[in-house]
DNA sequence: GTCTATACCGGGATAGAC
DNA sequence: GTCTATCCCGGTATAGAC
């Protein structure tokens, strides 16, 4: 860095959030650290430290902005997906992938254990919006029941996750799959999943 | 600590493997750290760097083991499942999961990027070994080329390993599922893939 | 082969100047 | 509101004694 050290004139407690979505895409959550995201702004490492009172406070903004902009996405892509409702969950798998790709904050983020005990209601009620708008997608198709809704949110919910992880984690690099090959084939998944919902299983 | 801290007597190297997969079931690969091995077991910190180089030499020897075990375990499940060869398929994402569970050494830790530039024979035959067996186990069923075992393959993996992240994240707890209960639907979730796969999908 | 002790690094967090 | 400076902690890794 060849700029000059300076005060941060501006929003520093909004640019820290947009910083630390850098950083977990750049390192991941394993390597987040408040010191890296000061020093990505330029700023000193005791500055975060005036707008939150610790890592997990920040982290739990990061949340909530992560469930926000998640569920947007998700509301996109399924109108992108068009009227049919089998599709417009697939398309929640596609969504995720591709958010959590250009973000780093998938689940393990939005949902890590270390921000259970932050009592910060803006994510929470966030977090509550981005799962009810998904179990909304998984009602208005013909599931039979609430339960066998939450059941199939939750495998579509893994095998995005579980493409994501594998993806981040290097899994297909050899093969030098494109984000947009493997975001297609978490969401030939997700159809999969919700197919065989619909139809009787065969013994 | 009221033990007296003494040399150890024995296999250290064999003991500080056994130690890490103690560790990661407890705490994770996030927290992980040979220290806390050594701590574990009554040594030195110092201790360990007389049987492997450097940490990633260490996460190398539990990586090879996990492959060796999880694929023996997967092939116990398979042959568990009975002749079925898609309920053997199945089976990989409920041993997967379990021991996963029980190990805390799951894709993250055998396929972890830190350990790409460790060359390990070792480990490298172990995951091979065990890649081979679960495409195996693809190609006994009706699947019609290679490359669809391979992507059917890719995906049972991906949500046998999405169940298996939001388990361990916390994500079931609130449900109060047991391990049992959740491996089950990770199964179900293989076999509707598997199901998916030799059926044409409705346009 | 394991010990003690230590050098080094980096992150979390606070105190006090400006 | 941000700075500099500092403390504490814990991890990685090495040196040298036993």
């Amino acid at each position: 860095m060849s700029r000059e050290r300076a005060y941060h004139h501006g929003d520093l407690r909004a640019a820290l959030v947009t910083a630390s979505f850098e950083l977990l895409a750049e390192v991941g959550l394993r390597r987040f650290s408040v010191a890296a995201v000061a020093r990505k702004l330029g700023v000193s490492s005791a500055a975060p430290y005036r707008h939150f009172p610790d890592r997990a406070h920040l982290l739990s903004a990061v949340s909530g902005t992560a469930a926000r902009d998640l569920r947007s996405a998700i509301l996109a892509a399924a109108e992108e997906a068009g009227p049919v409702a089998a599709d417009r969950l697939a398309a929640v798998a596609g969504a995720y992938f591709r958010y959590v790709v250009s973000t780093g904050a998938g689940l393990h983020v939005i949902y890590a254990a270390e921000l259970y005990t932050v009592p910060d209601e803006g994510r929470r009620e966030h977090t509550r919006a981005l799962m009810d708008t998904v179990l909304e997608l998984a009602a208005a198709t013909d599931v039979p029941s609430y339960q066998q809704g939450v059941a199939l949110v939750e495998s579509i919910i893994a095998v995005a996750h579980g493409y994501t992880s594998l993806f981040a984690e290097g899994f297909f690099h050899r093969g030098s799959s494109t984000v947009d090959a493997v975001a297609g084939r978490a969401v030939a998944a997700a159809q999969a999943l919700i197919r065989a919902e619909s139809e009787p299983a065969r013994t």
